[in-house]
DNA sequence: AGCGAATCTGATATACCGTCAGATTCTCGA
DNA sequence: TCGAGAATCTGACGGTATATCAGATTCGCT
């Protein structure tokens, strides 16, 4: 009579991995992380990442069903970063210091697609196009991000500096709509006259502004 | 000496197109949606394609490299629809008019992503991942919006509404992120609570706030 | 050294890719 | 109406990836 210890990782077969198959499950997902980076999703197989982790295909089927559910995995690390975005929305947003939060905002999030860029991709498309699993990791990363900056956005509202027409909620999911897309193809933007300051500026004062109801103060 | 005619359409060697060939194209295109529509981009093949096509293989590989290339195809048809986007956008941005303008402009993008998701979607991955060919589509179907966008936040800037932090571009491709990643997956947000109406109202207060640096009125 | 458990891989059946030579269908002049 | 030739289509095939499993290899331990 005892609760399930913290999920194990499992074999394809539900047997728990030893030291030595750890091992080489890592070196398949980074791998597989790899390869996403360098080739298009559709050219990314199995036999590729095996040879890249030193190890058979057959190896590969150890661990997992197929190619997209390793990335799967690596989605689920990805949004393991999430918490430290959420840190940030907390913060005071009054004045200076919180257009100075906006810009930390920003930058957090474009840093955490620059980091994993290939596998975000996927995962957005993955749950774009119906795939539940990826759905579920997508919201689980960014249902926090979202509901905090809702619950900001409904303060400004009951303070009367937003109108009742917003829906925080859906305020909030256009954000990070922004925010995502944004930083999923910022370095195509940024070819075309604004850089990226340009850009982490611009878009904290739209956060901000869409946030607090308020004007974004000077620099 | 006269100009070349308007692009014809043309075989994988480079034979233009009889009416016989046209129609079996334009199957095999419509084909590809469909299965684009139902299926993960990664399991479309073409075969598939093919067999809903009424066709075999070889016929596919007479009209397209590969099943990319037809995707690039009707990603071209898709960036037709532009213009239309654009005439909304060059509309009065002022008072209540101009909010509902904003409104239709919103619903237009969502509207023109639900007719064309999977296309897009595919569109927008393979441009990110880097494919030149998708990143020229994308462009010309958003650069034309994003411009005109940009124009109206300089105006609005010029007019000393808008912060001078603010890049006009920038606003405007952020903006322009942010429609499209909404239209990409409204509805699974909106299975958390936002309407489809709420959605847009929400939006396009958000872009009518930004573009004109006013308060959207209240309705 | 040697046993059992953990881990890996060669071999294989199946399916798609991409090409080409040849078959089929259409057009049009006689 | 009947071919000849052009336009269009497809069967067949060699190459490569998928997904599985039985057997081989490696490891920890006595």
């Amino acid at each position: 009579m005892q609760t399930r210890q913290a999920y194990k990782t499992l074999d394809q077969s539900g047997r728990e991995l030893g030291p030595r198959a750890m091992q080489t499950r890592k070196r398949l997902l980074q791998a597989t992380h790899d390869l996403l980076d360098r080739q298009s999703v559709r050219d990314a197989s199995v036999v590729e990442i095996a040879r890249r982790a030193g190890t058979s295909p057959a190896t590969f089927y150890q661990y997992f069903k197929d190619v997209s559910e390793a990335t799967l995995r690596l989605a689920e690390e990805a949004a393991a970063e999430t918490p430290a975005l959420v840190e940030l929305i907390d913060r005071p947003w009054r004045g200076q210091k919180g257009l100075e939060n906006a810009r930390d905002i920003v930058s957090a999030f474009v840093e955490h697609w620059d980091l994993n860029r290939a596998v975000l991709l996927v995962r957005n498309l993955a749950a774009d196009e119906g795939d539940r699993r990826f759905q579920k990791v997508r919201r689980e990363a960014l249902t926090p991000v979202i509901e905090h900056l809702a619950r900001r956005v409904q303060e400004s509202q009951q303070a009367g500096r937003i109108a009742d027409e917003m829906h925080p909620y859906a305020a909030a999911a256009a954000l990070a709509a922004m925010l995502e897309r944004l930083s999923a193809h910022h370095r195509e933007i940024e070819s075309f006259g604004a850089t990226r300051d340009h850009l982490i500026e611009t878009c904290a004062r739209i956060l901000f502004q869409t946030v607090t109801g308020r004007t974004a103060p000077a620099s």
